[in-house]
This record gives structure tokens, sequence and C-alpha cells, in this order.
DNA sequence: GCCGTTTTCGGCCCGACTGTTTTCAGTCG
């Protein structure tokens, strides 16, 4: 957690030289830095204690003493200074996608406007297209963009509280006289994008827990309180509200603060059919009698319906397969027996092939499938035919020594034309053969969509990585025609990525139901460039219970057998 | 800012694509 906080921290600080046209190297350094933190396997506290910093690759001694600055303060003071000297409305240029660091700050310097407010004004009146080397296209792809950012306005990806949430609800659940304390909202829902962070707390001495709230380790400050319900802001700057509530009502108000509007809709008419009604805080049955459930499985179960898990609660269909007895039995973490798309420092991971074997070994792991990057990606090293040959030999005989099965892969490039990166003599030599896209994405829908199709249809490819390309709160899905790709992978027997990457998180819920009912299955990939993001698995099978996915259709909860037979058909 | 030495400083991944040009700058992966 520190290590990736730490890492996150260190990539903010590089990108804020980048702003202040620092040095490449210099900011390089820092990424260097923060990749190498973030695939550690211990922590950089520990390190710190032992002297060990500069054992670190990337960390020397002036890097050591912004660690020991963070780890003893919480804050680096270079942060601050070159926040204050980046103009704010610059830095919010950059989360336009297609904008980069350059023209942020052109736009910035050039155009004198300083929010996104300003530079949307800017460019409707054609201003942009002023701009010396700048045109009429930046201009329109800008205002798209901005369109793009205030539908998400507000909103962050799920992948970004995943760690904190977990560690807000342990401090909650242990603060003396709280019985109870549950994340509610979207979040526990587990959607994409998080709107906002809500925890309700009960127990006899939630009040006087409330005063609490400002001494737990992740927060940073109190915003606003009234006695039952807090506003905090964490140490990672997110904002979370805190309401304590009695423990009489607390089961219904996770129900009715958990489900989509959409759910809950369905689910009051589903209760009045059945002489139910579900107020904000209690139930009342046919005689009028209040009922106070004591637990949400009771909730349900006063209503005649089994638990509905709260990824299910999105009015998809979920309360009328609850009451037909119909609700899947949804993929665990448990169920997941291997990752298929893996990166190690062949390609652009940071870790060896055997740290992360043993990293994935130790996540309980049955096998693991190596897939770096193939040749054209050469800024990710992409490997050679030859390079890809030699890490075979490697795994191989990594595998036999580990008796651990690692499976020799690559995530092979679909080039702009729809031919793969390498030719079949050399894929089916693999094992595993992920299919990606990461050139060529502005092309247009039929293109894109026939890249899509025909690596589906060669013979040797087994799964198509992030087919939808989306970065989620950055870049938009790539306009494909998904119902074409799916039925693709459904007449030539592929499996669909869900990417369980935090930016990614592609396949969304929806196409990756709609494509377990065509018969295709999904591959719930971490995508890992270190031993730590590995750990993403965890996010992408919580995300993936949003589709309905079951541990039949879902390929790394199969055997290994069985996930051969299926990479050999 | 780090690394690897030729111990005191030079080198540090690159190529495709796009929009704007007419040879290049910026973005992205």
């Amino acid at each position: 957690m520190e290590n990736l906080e730490l890492g996150w921290l260190l990539q903010e600080i590089a990108d804020l030289m980048e702003l202040n046209g620092e040095s490449v190297h210099r900011i390089r350094a820092y990424r260097n830095a923060a990749r190498s933190i973030e695939g550690l396997g211990r922590s950089v506290r520990e390190l710190a204690e032992t002297g060990e910093l500069q054992h670190i690759p990337g960390v020397g001694t002036s890097m050591e003493a912004k660690i020991r600055e963070w780890l003893e303060s919480g804050t680096i003071d270079e942060m601050n200074r070159l926040k204050n000297a980046v103009p704010p409305g610059v830095l919010a240029f950059t989360q336009i996608s297609g904008v980069g660091k350059k023209l942020a700050k052109r736009l910035h310097d050039d155009l004198g406007v300083e929010s996104l407010a300003e530079l949307e004004t800017a460019a409707r009146s054609q201003r942009i297209r002023d701009l010396k080397g700048l045109g009429s296209k930046t201009e329109m792809m800008i205002l798209r963009e901005l369109e793009r950012m205030q539908r998400t306005e507000g909103m962050f990806p799920l992948g970004m509280v995943w760690l904190v949430i977990e560690e807000l609800e342990k401090s909650l659940q242990s603060l003396p006289g709280v019985s109870n304390a549950a994340l509610v909202g979207d979040a526990r829902r587990c959607c994409s994008l998080v709107s906002e962070l809500e925890f309700i707390i009960c127990g006899p001495g939630r009040l006087d827990a409330m005063e609490l709230l400002d001494k737990l380790p992740c927060v940073e400050r109190i915003l606003q309180t009234d006695h039952a319900s807090t506003r905090l802001q964490l140490k990672s700057n997110i904002e979370v509200q805190v309401s304590a509530v009695s423990d009489l009502v607390y089961p219904v108000l996770l129900v009715e603060k958990t489900g989509s509007a959409a759910h809950m809709r369905r689910l009051r008419e589903y209760a009045s059919t059945n002489g139910w009604e579900i107020a904000s805080d209690s139930l009342t049955d046919a005689q009028n009698r209040v009922r106070q459930p004591r637990t949400e499985v009771d909730f349900y179960s006063l209503l005649g319906l089994p638990y509905i898990e709260p990824q299910l609660r999105e009015d998809r269909g979920e309360v009328l397969a609850a009451a037909e007895g119909r609700l899947p039995v949804l993929l665990e973490f448990s169920d997941i027996r291997s990752d298929l798309h893996i990166h190690t420092t062949y390609s652009d991971g940071v870790n060896t092939v055997e740290e992360m074997a043993k990293a994935a070994q130790s996540m309980g792991w049955d096998f693991l499938a190596i897939c770096d990057h193939s040749r054209s990606l050469t800024v990710a090293r992409g490997l050679t035919a030859e390079r890809l040959v030699q890490q075979g030999h490697e795994i191989r005989s990594l595998s036999d020594a580990m008796g651990f099965s690692i499976l020799c892969g690559i995530e092979c490039d679909i080039l702009a034309d729809g031919s793969l990166d390498f030719d079949d003599s050399i894929l089916r030599t693999l094992d595993v053969v992920v299919a990606s896209i990461h050139t060529g994405f502005r092309q247009d829908e039929h293109a894109l969509t026939h890249r899509l199709v025909q690596a589906a249809k060669n013979p040797h490819v087994d799964i198509i990585g992030h087919p939808t390309g989306r970065l989620l709160g950055y870049r938009e899905p790539y306009p494909v025609d998904m119902e074409l790709v799916m039925q693709a992978a459904a007449d030539y027997g592929k499996a669909l990525e869900l990417n369980a990457s935090p930016e990614r998180l592609d396949l969304n819920d929806s196409y990756a139901a709609a494509a377990v009912k065509l018969g295709v299955p999904v591959s719930i990939n971490t995508d890992a460039h270190s031993v730590t993001q590995l750990g993403f698995m965890e996010l992408g099978v919580a995300y993936g219970r949003r589709a309905w996915l079951t541990k039949e259709s879902v390929i790394n909860a199969w055997p290994l057998e069985r996930l051969q037979k299926f990479c050999n058909s």
C-alpha cells in the first residue's frame, strides 16, 4: 500500500516536472524510481529502517532523502514547490486526452486561459485555431474531450479508491463502540467510475466514534461535521462521507444506500406486489406491522428473496432472477487459478520472470502465463522472435525448477491492417496468445472493428486483450462495433479479456455480460507490469461480478488442462 | 537524478500517427 502510494507520488512529481519543462532525464529518473518502488517485493519503510533504500534500482542519494522525507512527514517538499510553480489550469488541461504537457502549457500561456471553462470559451470562439501549428481539428478534439469530462465530472475510477476503501472500512470497524461499518453507494456496487465514497457505521458508541475520525491514519482533515454525519478529506485527497446510524435501521439503510435508484424502484415494485412496503429505514408488512430486518440477508429474505449481491443491484433483471431462483453463483476471488497476461523485464515490466512467477505462486495461482509485448511496440522493448525463444527457454527451465506451471505467451500487437505482429509459425509455438491494439486507435470504427475481427480469426489467438481501449476518466473506448467483435469471438472460439488494470477495466461489465450470453468466455487478467500489480486481480473479479460472471464463464478460473484444451482448439 | 564507469561526467528506449504542415512538433504507448 505504501509502496503504491509513494510510486504514485513520484509519478505525480514527474508529471509536474514535465509541466515545468525540466530535464527529460531527471523526469525519467523519477519515473524509474516510481516503477521500481511499485515493483518491490518489500516495503520501502522496511528498507528505510535497514538502510537498504539505495539498493532499489533507480534510487540514489537524492531519491533516498525524498523517500525518507515522505516516510517521516507524509509529504515531499519538492512536490509542493512544483505545485506552486505550475498554474492550476495547466494541470487541468493535461487531463484532456490528446493534450500533452507542451500543448497544455501553450494553451495556458498563449491563450491566457486559466481553467477548463475558459478553455471551452476560447475553443467555442475559435481562438485555438489561431495559434500557430493548431487548427480546427485540434479545437474540435478539445471541445469533444471537454464534453466527455463534463459527463464524468467529480467521478473517479474505482481502482483509484480500491485500497483506501478496504483500509478505511477496517479502521471504522475498529473504532470503539462501533459494531458495524460498511461502504455503500456505487463504490460498493463496484461501478467502474465512482461518484462519491460513503460509509455508514452503527453501534452503541457510534456518536463518540465520530469524534475520533480525524485520528484515523488515512484521514487528512474534517471538512464538515454535524453530530451524526461527517465529511472527511483523506490524505489521498479523496472526500468521504461517514454517517452514524442506529443499529435498528442499519440493515435497511445498507440496502437503501447501496442499490441503484433503478434497483430500489424494482425492489419496491416487487415488495408491493407481495404486500410489503419499503420505507427509507424500515419494512412494513401486509398487516401494516413495521419490521426491522437484522441483516441485509434478512431484508431480502423477508421479501421472499435470496440475498442479492451488491454488484448485481442495477436493475438488470436481478430482482426477477432472485424471485425465480435464477441468480447466478457469482465468481469469487478464490475461484481464480491463474493470471494469463502479465509482463516482465523482457519487455516493459519491472520484475523478472522469476520474481513474477514466485509472486504469482504466492498469490495462490495454480499457474501463470507470461505475455510480454511483441516486437513492434518498441517503446515497451517488445520482444523480437529471437528474444521470445530465449524467454521461452528461461520460462521452461524455471517452471521445471519451481514445480509451478508457467505458460509461454505473448501480447501480440494487432497492426494497423489487422495482421499480427508475429506470423503463425511463431504464434503456434506459444501456449497463450493475447492479441491487443496499442497503436492506431484513432482509426474509424470500420477499420478498428476489422482489426479485432481479423485477430479473432487467427487460429493461434486465444484472447483479445483490452478490447475497447478505454482509459477510465481519461479516454473513451475507441469506436468499435463490439457486437461484431463478440460474434467473431463466438464463431472462432476466442475469449475476451476483462483487463483488471485500475485504469482500464476493459471489457466493461455490459459487454462482458453480453459476451457470456453469446457463449464467449472472459479472461480476467491483471496485465501486471510489477509484482504489486498482480493484486489487481481482486479488483477485476469484483468488477467482473457486475457482469454476472461465474467460474464457468471465466477461463482463468479453469484448471490448467481445460485452459490448455481451450487454447489448443 | 541515476548509473557506470574511461572516478568526474556523459548518456539516459523509440517509432507511428496526427494535425498541421510542406518538414515538423506533439502525443501516445
